[in-house]
DNA sequence: GATGAATGAGGCTTCATTCAT
DNA sequence: TATGAATGAAGCCTCATTCAT
């Protein structure tokens, strides 16, 4: 059941917003009473605490097992990172949009929580960079934490426009910002 | 007056967000009445809709007076469009954010209106990315329209983190940005 | 100008009723401001109550240039009376409809003082059909005051639902009802 | 507790009319707040539908309980029907009142639906005194949809002036109206 | 005569939450 | 586990009215 509601939750947080979805919303499809609800969650920020985590955690769980590959050269894990990111738009496209969208109705602790667990994620990935910079993969000079505001940027935006089911596959579109963070667009 | 609410709803909608922004909110540090908002807004979206319309305008004239310039090289009006970008959220941060954020709010002929105004902003970059690659300033092959919106992600998102006090100034970052999109990070 | 709202208002109030009509709906079609609506009349009530006046004191003064024909037979006096109200219907009929079913939002002595001239019309039918039975015209032992309330029933009924482009003039349903009230319908 | 909101509506919307009754009119005295009216109702005027519909409907099977008897004549049914709307004033009185006067505070459907019953109920004294024409109860020649009219006439008016505590019982002014409407008023 | 700005009270409705069962 | 009744605070909006100009 608390399974169910998240899910449900998800969906309706994704189309109407968190603030215009109501409990009474969720537990309609649900076949279910308000009662239920808060007989697995406290509130519903709880609620919507519980979908940041574990998005974010998975995340991060994800990136590690890419960062922790030796065998890769830093633009490869890069690249993997990418592809993580933009891939999931497909299955985790609705929590990435709450995920983005709606951490403004966490308050105090939760979203100092989960802000910290975001700039790991981004940290690790300045990180990367830098690695790759220090060994001459990546060019000097560059300013990696722009840069990786930058790359974010590409990916996150992804999950406001694009559709999977368009003409270009999140295989593709991985291709294609790889491309474009590792080559530029110049001549 | 209704200046003044326009300005004050900016700054509220924008720390508080749309929704968790109350009319009594707004006109509470005004020193008028409900009864005042109603008399410039008939509608809480109506006012939503004034600001995004203000902010796109505003955007897609200077847009277009860059693009008119007959004197500039793609890539140089590409530059300029992100310096536009770029340099704006220092004084059009907050209602640069309250656009990219609360569109949400906007219903039926409101948002398509705007999200028609978005299209022609987005698809006038893609035609001078597609006019460099015609003539041989960027590379053939590109996928114009996705690494527009690469692009897009990578302005946009800076309205999310980026702070004008910081270490880098918004002339700066816009450098940093259109280096970013020529030339790529690779060695 | 006076004039010009009083007409509207009366087209308003009869279409929305009373309540639903606001000050700014009524000024908004003769394209002038709510001023000057409160030049003219110092509040929602007092034009009401104006309505009201107009109304009745027509009635009540055609009434008495029937009553006041000695010529007439008391069931023509009553018949005319019928047919006063019944071919009213065409051009009074929405100051009519105004008249009966918005009296409620008079207050005070403003409904008072409608009421007792309503009183009168009614009491000057009763005393016509009393008139009547005194001289033989009408049957013995009828109740006058409820028959009165009786055939007032059937006129006032009338503006409910009363189209006076149906197949049915106004003229004609006089005569049915002056003829129901007489005979009535058994064979 | 729905019940208790109910009458008390009656009441209330009896005394001073659909809008002039708020919900907090309403629920003070039942000593609820107002989202417990919330809970019962979708809405104010959800409200007065459901009055509505009790109303009519409890009429409209009233009404065919007589017309259903073959042992009655027309001009009985008639009677009973005229006898059954006299009756209800005493106890029924506030319903129909509210009935009557407020139909106009519902929209759309509601008012649709509400039409077509109260049409219903029309018609079919209309055709009980069409079939007491043709056996010939009742005078040929006389518009049968007119006269019916003027017989709501009488009765509903009645629902405006009568007070059951008066010197006339609703028995009684039953009959009147019997012999009225079967025999008018003349010689 | 007429306007335009402003008020303030009140109305309908929504909703997260509680709690006894 | 789950329900159903109830709460209360708050939100958006309407509107008659006032008043300086």
């Amino acid at each position: 059941m608390k399974e169910k509601i998240t899910t449900q939750s998800i969906k309706l947080f994704e189309k109407k917003g968190f603030s215009q979805t109501s409990i009474q919303d969720i537990v309609n499809e649900l076949e279910v009473t308000k009662g239920t609800f808060y007989y697995y969650f406290s509130s519903k920020e709880q609620l919507l605490m519980d979908i940041h985590l574990d998005y974010i955690t998975n995340l991060l769980e994800r990136q590690h097992r890419i960062l922790d590959n030796e065998n890769l050269l830093q633009k490869e894990k890069l690249s993997n990172i990418v592809r993580l990111l933009i891939t999931d738009i497909t299955d985790k496209g609705p929590s990435a949009r709450v995920f983005f969208r709606e951490v403004r109705h966490l308050t105090n602790d939760n979203i100092e929580s989960i802000k910290e667990k975001r700039d790991q994620f981004r940290l690790n990935i300045e990180k990367t960079i830098q690695e790759g910079v220090t060994i001459g993969e990546f060019r000097a000079g560059i300013r990696t934490d722009m840069v990786t505001f930058g790359l974010l940027g590409i990916t996150n935006w992804s999950y406001q426009w694009y559709k999977p089911d368009g003409d270009v596959s999140a295989e593709e579109l991985a291709d294609i910002y790889v491309d474009m963070i590792l080559n530029g667009i110049e001549q």
